[in-house]
DNA sequence: GTCATGTTGTGAACAAAAGCACAAGCGGGG
DNA sequence: CCCCGCTTGTGCTTTTGTTCACAACATGAC
């Protein structure tokens, strides 16, 4: 239980789902150690990066051996709040709300999807991976009912800051907005924004430049 | 025609979609100039950085004045390789393909859906957003078609490096992968990884963290 | 016990990004 | 024609992130 006094750099806890992710895998696979080189390897982080990460969150290593896959899986998890399973509510049963409500990985990772929210009468009373579409209007009981910490937005654009207001007012303190607007919530409240023409358009750049003189290809990998 | 010499930084062109974005919409509301101050709050990034980021790419702005809203999208657009509408290809129609094949947000914004892929015999030869679904034996044949550049994965994690595999030989040369997989491509291809439960376990953490000592949110906003 | 091999953890150098602060320049009013 | 208010563009400083390189330590062979 010691926990680790040093702060955790943003860029490092942007890649601690990408090493979670990766031990998922090892554990499956019967693996009972790894190195930070394999591991590297698996994830696209440079060895040294994923040493100087895991280091933040303790000594959990040992040399010339390497970590131990399940213990790593858990500081991991644990430094992630995954130690239980995030109840969340997804706004907006669209296509992309669809997809989100019936895709499989979540429960894997540490989600679970306690409802779906729809503004639109004809949506609602639907079924949607199991679950009935219930009317935004129970935004806030739901979110009381189920102790929901994290909201997805899903609607179009428009709709986006009115169904954040609501999802703040009813206590979610975690957004994760997929439409292109650009949210703006109190400062205790945490908002990641996904936009899918966003990603294209930035490949499309490193596309275009790809036979510049100094290309620099930043690869997600 | 000036091309500017300075090779733009990843962080800018990371930022370049959003500017673009924001000025879209300030074209629809007719707006005919914008400050650096005015486009910092739509897109919700610093007001220096949004200068520094602009100076990039050009001399650009008026002082006194702004910038004129009409040819800063158009600058912005030329260098993310805009001009034209890039055709991509989607593989792997199951929710999440469907949801991006019948996205709306892409002609906007400089792309088009020019063939949906899948190895499913049951959805070849139904129909998603206005095309029909095709066997992935066909992906060279149309992406030599349509001279495809972009190609999208959505498909389960295992399939996705075969289906990789079979965009390089193609000749695609960016890849947006939407599953979970760490693709491993040839360096002189682009590839950008969007995971879903990797953005929850981000908001999980800042989440879990809040109340801890010296929290820092790194706000997508 | 000693040595060879493998691997971590981290100090230090380097690189990239962010943010401040202000000179330079534009434009409108008088 | 001059002055004043506004806004850009950028040099400089600070912060954050990446990478290298190696001492410290574990393990297994002999």
């Amino acid at each position: 239980m010691t926990r680790p006094a040093r702060r955790i750099p943003d860029a490092t806890v942007a890649r601690l789902p990408l090493y979670h992710r990766g031990l998922l895998e090892l554990v499956r696979s019967k693996r009972a150690t790894v190195s930070s080189v394999a591991l590297a390897e698996i994830t696209g982080v440079n060895a040294a990066k994923v040493r100087k990460d895991l280091s933040y969150l303790g000594t959990y290593g040992t040399r010339g051996v390497g970590y131990d896959v399940e213990n790593l899986l858990h500081q991991i998890g644990r430094e992630l709040g995954l130690t239980q399973s995030w109840p969340v509510v997804i706004v907006g049963i669209g296509n992309l709300g669809s997809a989100l409500a019936t895709y499989g990985g979540f429960s894997a990772r540490g989600f679970r999807v306690a409802a779906l929210l729809d503004a639109d009468t004809a949506k609602v009373g639907t079924t949607v991976g199991g679950l009935t579409v219930r009317p935004t209007a129970e935004l806030a009981e739901v979110v009381a009912a189920e102790a929901v910490a994290i909201g997805i937005i899903a609607t179009p654009g428009q709709a986006a800051q009115d169904v954040a207001d609501q999802l703040v007012a009813a206590g979610v303190r975690s957004i994760l907005n997929f439409s292109p607007a650009v949210l703006s919530v109190p400062d205790d409240v945490g908002v990641r924004r996904v936009d899918l023409a966003v990603e294209l358009q930035i490949l499309s750049f490193y596309q275009q430049h790809r036979d510049d003189p100094l290309l620099s290809l930043a690869t997600g990998a």
